[in-house]
DNA sequence: ACCTGAACACCGTTCAAGT
DNA sequence: ACCTGAACACCGTTCAAGT
């Protein structure tokens, strides 16, 4: 992967935390049909949704550009960089709750969390992508700053914060990561996802190791293996928001304030 | 990724499920100085352990073994296929709960949770790979049947057991991703957790979009950054059990039993 | 300021040969 | 049955040069 590397860079944090003015490449559109970084990190984005992570190479990238592969380099560092902005750009694709005092922290929270989970699955390359990076850019913050601001709103006590944070969207990373790869594999075989559980069924069946688990799927209920998804991330979501509300009743109980409401954000003590 | 491919091979679901006698190749050690394909993976684990999985390369494992890049194809037919071999050798590292019918499912469920983040984070490149294999290896499928047994004691009616699965271990898998991932890069940079969280936390100060998750982040209690982490997933952990009694309680309200014990595996209704 | 071409140091894998 | 060597079709990136 770092082939090529003569004198070897020093590992950097984050595109994002780059030190010095900005950037030293333009950023704007100057030309009306030339190259910037916007146009590059798009047809990134275009590229790894049609043909996926693996497949995604600077020279491919330059091709579609009608470009040299070093032109790129102009507008960004290492390849790498370039993935880390468009990872960037399509989290900004997650629409985020309002600022609406009065709706109910269990609806935004479930609204968020399938908001993720619908970027995920759409764009099967980001979950390897935020398991490498730092996930600092200004959409990673817009989103990770609205997850928190809903979390909070459930009154619990402040130290719990954090955890309860990453019960949900660690949980909802997770699911959206086991989904795409799903769906990636249907791509590749050319298949549906019932027709591609069909073919694993198959091969499955007989196989002592897997009958314990064959029989809980039919435990599972749903036609589809889209509406086992869609059932068991809800069963899952619920279970996490009930975890979230007997542990701010705990808190309540001890501090003799009320089960329901819960006053915004706890501050430290 | 898939260069010098002449012929396209059709994509396969897995390593596992072949069709034909098990496989074509030698599986067991028949000289004491050959190869053979034990020895290739816990090469592999070993070279993947220390240089992590993007300075793998077949190449650098035949080196290692002393051999020429194309005696390892002798054994598997891929390097995909060897990277499969090789992660579902480190899941047999989960330990799993005994048969202990006394044992309380939420010790268990805590010791296996343990157990697996144990395994993502002393193992970066696991992660990844997880994320990209349909797992379904004879020790994925040992720890997800541990895992199945064990949420299946807490009791929750059969459609909901899925659900509850997915709630804990994405969980964990999130958890351990982005710790895994934290600890490379400290790895990379050479400096530990706590330096290198100074470091980010120095770039980053002054930003607005970052103040209010570093207010957050002095909420969390605990000094390090290794403390901070245990407390949030000991906090989710918690979190989702307590959800899973909770979704347990309603259930059985409406069944009209009690709200503890719960009777072994729910079967459907 | 922006882009190109050639080159370097790697990849995974095929194929024909060796023993 | 097992292993090698050479080759093919790729990589990311450097460097010197062009405009």
């Amino acid at each position: 992967m770092a082939a090529g590397r003569r004198a070897s860079r020093p590992p950097r944090t984050s595109v994002w935390l780059e030190d010095g003015p900005a950037s030293r490449r333009r950023t704007g559109a100057e030309q009306p049909d030339g190259l910037d970084r916007d146009r590059i990190v798009a047809a990134s984005v275009r590229l790894l949704d049609a043909d996926g992570l693996a497949k995604f190479s600077m020279r491919r990238l330059a091709a579609e550009l009608g470009v040299t592969a070093m032109s790129v380099y102009w507008y960004v560092e290492t390849k790498d960089d370039l993935l880390e902005l468009a990872l960037d750009a399509v989290l900004g694709e997650i629409a985020l709750p309002g600022e609406a005092p009065d709706a109910d922290w269990r609806d935004q929270l479930r609204q968020l969390a399938a908001e993720y989970r619908r970027m995920l699955v759409g764009h099967p390359w980001v979950s390897p992508m935020l398991g490498r990076y730092l996930n600092v850019g200004p959409r990673a913050m817009e989103f990770a700053n609205a997850a928190r601001r809903v979390v909070e709103r459930a009154g619990l006590p402040g130290p719990l914060i954090t955890g309860a944070l990453a019960a949900v969207f660690q949980f909802v990373y997770g699911f959206g990561t086991v989904e795409a790869n799903w769906n990636s594999r249907c791509r590749a075989a050319g298949v549906g996802s019932d027709e591609y559980f069909r073919q694993v069924f198959a091969r499955v069946r007989g196989r002592d190791e897997y009958a314990a688990s064959l029989d809980l799927m039919e435990q599972r209920g749903g036609d589809t293996v889209d509406e086992m998804r869609q059932r068991d991330f809800d069963t899952a979501l619920e279970c996490v928001i009930a975890g979230i509300e007997a542990m701010r009743g705990r808190a309540a109980g001890d501090a003799g304030a009320g089960p329901d409401g819960g006053s915004a954000a706890g501050g430290a003590p």
